[in-house]
DNA sequence: ACAGACGATGTCAGCAACTGACATCATTAC
DNA sequence: GTAATGATGTCAGTTGCTGACATCGTCTGT
C-alpha cells in the first residue's frame, strides 16, 4: 500500500506527507461512520487537511478511493500465473493464483470485513467492485493465453476464477470458524467443479 | 413490458403515448450517434418531446435506460429454473433456462450487437451491465435454493451460470457465423466443464 | 353533469460530483 | 542562483439528480 519511502521531513515542508494516504483513510473513515452517499468529498478532503480539488487529482472519483488495492491484487494474480509450472492445468494455475492472492488480505481480515461492509451498503460502490473483479477476470484470461491456453478456455477459466473467489472471500468474510482463505478457495473449487461435474 | 392496453387515442389527450418508450428510443439513438457521455439528459428528453425531470421519473439514472430489459431476462429464467423437472441437476436447469432466455434476444441480433457497442464504449454502462448479471447470479441462486440446492452449490451454480452466459453472448454478437445462441450456451458450458475437470 | 381525487407532466431552485484554467510556492535540476 | 518541476490551491462552470409545488386532462362517485 502506502509504502512509498519518504525522506525524512524536518517540518519545513510546504505540506503534510502522504496526502493520498491520509484522503484514504479520511474517506474510509467517513464512509464507515455515515454511509458512503451521505459523504461529501468536500467532508473527505476536509478531514484529510485538502481541497476537494485536490481529491480528484489523486483519485478519479469518490468510489475509486476504497480500490486502490485492486490493482496489487491484479498484479500479484498474474504474475503467480505468469509464473506455474508449465505442466499445471489452467483450473490448478487460478486457484494457486488466488491462494497466493490471499496472502494480501489473510492478516487483516477486520479491516476487509469493514471495508466489504461499506461496499456491501452502496449499490454505486458493488458496481465498481464488481467492475475490478470483471477486470481481474479479463487479466487472468490473457496470463492464460500467454501460457497457450486457447480460447475460450481462458477466458472461462478466468470467469470461473472469479465466481471462486467471490464464493470463497464472502464465506472467508462473515465466517466466525477459523478457515483460512486458502482453504476456502480450495473448497469453494470443489465445489464448483461438482456442480459442473453435474451433481 | 409495455403491454399496457391502451384506450384509443383521438388525438385529444394531453399528453403523446408512450412517454418512456419515446425516451428509450431518443437514448438509444444519441448514446450510438455521439457516445454516452457525450450526451446530456437534456437532449435525450427534447428529442423525446419531454422535460429531464419527466425522464428521471422513468428511469433512475442516465444508465438505466439502457437496462429496462434486464427484469424481463431475469423473470424469464428464474421461471424456467422454478418450473425444471425435480429431478434435472442444477447446472442443466441453468443451462436450459439460458437457452430459454436466448428467445429474447434471438430475433434481434442487430439491436442486441448495437446496444452492446454503446455499453462496450462506456465504463460506467459496463458497471452498470455487471450489476446486472450480479443480481440474476444471486436470482437463479434463489432459485435453485428453492429446489432445494444448499450453499454454497447454488451461489456457484449460478455464478457458473453467468460466466456461461457471458462468453456465449459475446461470441453470438461478434460471430460471423450463423449459431444459435442454444448452441453457443451448450458449448460454453462443455468448455466450462473441461476447463474446471482439469483440462 | 358536476366535484373532487388522481396521475403524468412541467417549472424552478438547489446540491454535489467532476473538470478546466490558472496561480502559488517548495523542491529539484542545471 | 535561476529555471523547470510538481503538488497544491482557487475559481468558475457543466451536468446528473432531487424535492417541492403547480398545472391540467381523466376518471370516479353520486
Amino acid at each position: 500500500m502506502s509504502a512509498a519511502v519518504v525522506k525524512y521531513d524536518g517540518g519545513m515542508s510546504r505540506w503534510k506527507p502522504d496526502a493520498r494516504g491520509r484522503l484514504e483513510q479520511a474517506a474510509l473513515e467517513l464512509y464507515a461512520e455515515r454511509g458512503f452517499e451521505q459523504t461529501t468529498v468536500a467532508e473527505i478532503a476536509q478531514r484529510a487537511g485538502l481541497t476537494e480539488r485536490t481529491f480528484f487529482r489523486h483519485f478519479a472519483d469518490k468510489r475509486e478511493v476504497l480500490f486502490w488495492g485492486a490493482a496489487a491484487l491484479q498484479e500479484l494474480i498474474v504474475r503467480s500465473i505468469v509464473g506455474a509450472p508449465d505442466a499445471a492445468t489452467p483450473i490448478d494455475v487460478i486457484a494457486t493464483a488466488l491462494e497466493t492472492a490471499g496472502s494480501l488480505f489473510e492478516e487483516r481480515r477486520d479491516g476487509a470485513r469493514q471495508r466489504q461492509a461499506v461496499i456491501a451498503a452502496n449499490a454505486e460502490l458493488q458496481e465498481r467492485e464488481l467492475k475490478k473483479l470483471a477486470a481481474l477476470a479479463a487479466a487472468m484470461a490473457e496470463a492464460l493465453r500467454g501460457r497457450g491456453v486457447t480460447e475460450p478456455s481462458a477466458s472461462l477459466a478466468g470467469e470461473a476464477g472469479i465466481a471462486v473467489f467471490r464464493i470463497a472471500f464472502a464465506r472467508w468474510i462473515d465466517d466466525t470458524n477459523p478457515h483460512t482463505f486458502s482453504q476456502l478457495i480450495r473448497e469453494s473449487l470443489n465445489t464448483l467443479k461438482a456442480v459442473t461435474a453435474g451433481r
